[in-house]
DNA sequence: TTGAAAGCGCTAACAC
DNA sequence: GTGTTAGCGCTTTCAA
């Protein structure tokens, strides 16, 4: 491995012109002629561990994301990536399985690296580990955070209770009375108060024993939770999946059920995720700017980074919106 | 930030005794506790941009994936961190979105950041990287490989040509003549070579007129090929799209032209994406397993980090199968 | 088994 | 604008 040493020696000056030359500063035109021309001729690459030793700066950024074969998070992740090389840094990419061992290990590792930056995405297993987040030397952001969002660390989210009410006011102006839901409980929690709010402000509740949890967070759970609800009732008109890919489950048990989606049973999803724009029928679902949400955390922390600041602390929540397809609508016999 | 300085310090002996506590080498019980003492007092924790500066490795894996969002690849990323961590490795992402200058750009980052290995999935817009992949400092391998395969770096792929031979089996086999295929060209060359040989054992050409290249990568690149195909002769039997994003788009096409897979056209994809199974009908595709496939392959570079010599310089091609389900039948007319 | 000294490759600080 | 000096935090080498 080529040096700086090396190439000094080779041009005839010191380390430290040879370091002015890489970084940019001001070098007589001649000196970095010889300079260069010594670089070109070792092929020189700085060795960025070291630079980083010494500055305690890495260009890298950490992610932390559930999974990354869930449409969402590698949507999100390839979304981070994009602005990162734009700037310059790398991605550090960490998978936390929802687990809060894994994520306070990965997070660890991190900081013994001296990442320079992490964003979280999502919040499942994470909670607990909200106070090392808060006293790290770097800065970190939150993403698609849907608990409780804690006031010491920048969020970037959605109104989750919103969407769940966007979801809701659909189905109750379509007029349907009957409805079940299919969560993952309890980080779901605040989407399906949204819906019940929808429901509850024509005086209609949507009963607990409507809630169905599901087993799995692939489209067999959502299959398996709503089989198990058109079985509780086999009256029911529509479905609430909390999840697109629990909802995609759910038109298959529907449609396998003998009845058809959206005459027999309406579905909502609530992600819109690329692939439920082309199931039969294609989903009506919430949806959110995700790529431009990512996009506004990660340039939160590289501004917070550049300018050596502590990110702005503000919770930023962007608009969810409603996109009907063709999995709703009225029901059959309006009660 | 508490420096080993510090903790020897505290524990009254020098940095190389602390060293040795971290590194788990013998030390005197005695002194083991009071130097685990003084750490747990002061909570430290080991640099590791110095340690690597030092000892030239980083504990981290580079990742090249051509887009993380299309869901072959994420399962790729997956289960290539899970591995990762499994061994104490980090995972450096990186996409190339199949273009030879962001490859080249990464590709020196990683070098210059002293990765500790480097595996490459996909060969588009890597192909004319090779020679500088071929001269890393550190261990390079190559997945899911389609073109020629480099002599010089191992290699983890399957045999597409024998995978489209599949496909190609199975359509002749329930008596389709006449097929059109969609396929992302020259990439999937092999995929189709494969098809065409199948039904060469019999005496049949799938003729250039019959391949219609796709415009974009995604569903919707799939659609218009497939309307393209149908427009230009309405009688063929049977569609083969080379990847089964491509492959949905073309069951779309098929059914928004009044016509029913597999009852008037079968299609059959590849790769056996998540998805794909729970599309309407289910997709008849070539599989292969993916992720032993990179698990094996991540394990093939971390023998040769931890054990310093080059890595196996092997073609590993694992088997492809043919997964059927509805969306492959006999054509309605037997030619 | 532990200590002392050296240095990985780079940049910061200051003098010239 | 360029050289000199020092040191980031760790591990390696060699001596004790």
């Amino acid at each position: 491995m080529v040096t700086m040493a090396e190439v000094a020696a080779r041009a005839g000056v010191t380390k430290q012109t040879v370091s002015n030359v890489v970084s940019g500063k001001k070098v007589r035109p001649e000196t970095l002629a010889k300079v260069n021309a010594a670089i070109a001729e070792l092929g020189y690459k700085p060795n960025l561990v070291a630079r980083s030793l010494r500055t305690g700066s890495t260009s890298t950024v950490g992610l932390f994301v559930p999974h990354v074969a869930n449409p969402f998070y590698s949507e999100v992740v390839e979304e981070v990536e994009n602005v990162l090389v734009r700037h310059g840094y790398n991605l550090l990419l960490a998978t936390t399985r929802d687990d809060p061992d894994y994520t306070r290990v990965h997070l660890e590792n991190l900081a013994a690296r001296s990442v320079d930056a992490l964003l979280v995405a999502g919040d499942k297993g994470v909670g607990r580990q909200l106070p090392m987040l808060a006293q790290t030397s770097f800065p970190v952001a939150l993403f698609a955070w849907e608990g409780d969002p804690p006031a010491t660390l920048p969020v970037v989210s959605i109104d989750y209770e919103h969407a769940g009410y966007l979801a809701g006011r659909h189905l109750r102006d379509l007029g349907h009375r009957n409805v079940a839901v299919i969560a993952d409980l309890p980080p779901h929690a605040l989407r399906v108060a949204g819906l019940r709010r929808a429901f509850a402000a024509d005086g209609l509740a949507i009963d607990d024993s409507k809630v169905f949890a599901r087993t799995s967070d692939d489209a067999a759970g959502g299959y398996a939770a709503a089989c198990a609800a058109l079985e509780a009732d086999p009256e029911l008109t529509a479905i609430f999946a909390t999840h697109d890919i629990l909802a995609v489950g759910a038109v298959e048990a529907v449609t396998r059920s003998g009845r058809r989606v959206p005459e027999d049973v309406s579905v909502v999803g609530f992600d819109d995720i690329a692939q439920v724009g082309r199931i039969e029928p294609p989903l009506t679902t919430v949806a959110f700017p995700k790529r431009e949400m990512a996009q506004n955390a990660v340039e939160l922390l590289l501004r917070a980074v550049e300018s050596g600041k502590p990110p702005t602390n503000a919770l930023s929540l962007l608009r969810p919106t409603l996109i009907v397809r063709d999995s709703s609508a009225p029901p059959r016999t309006t009660a």
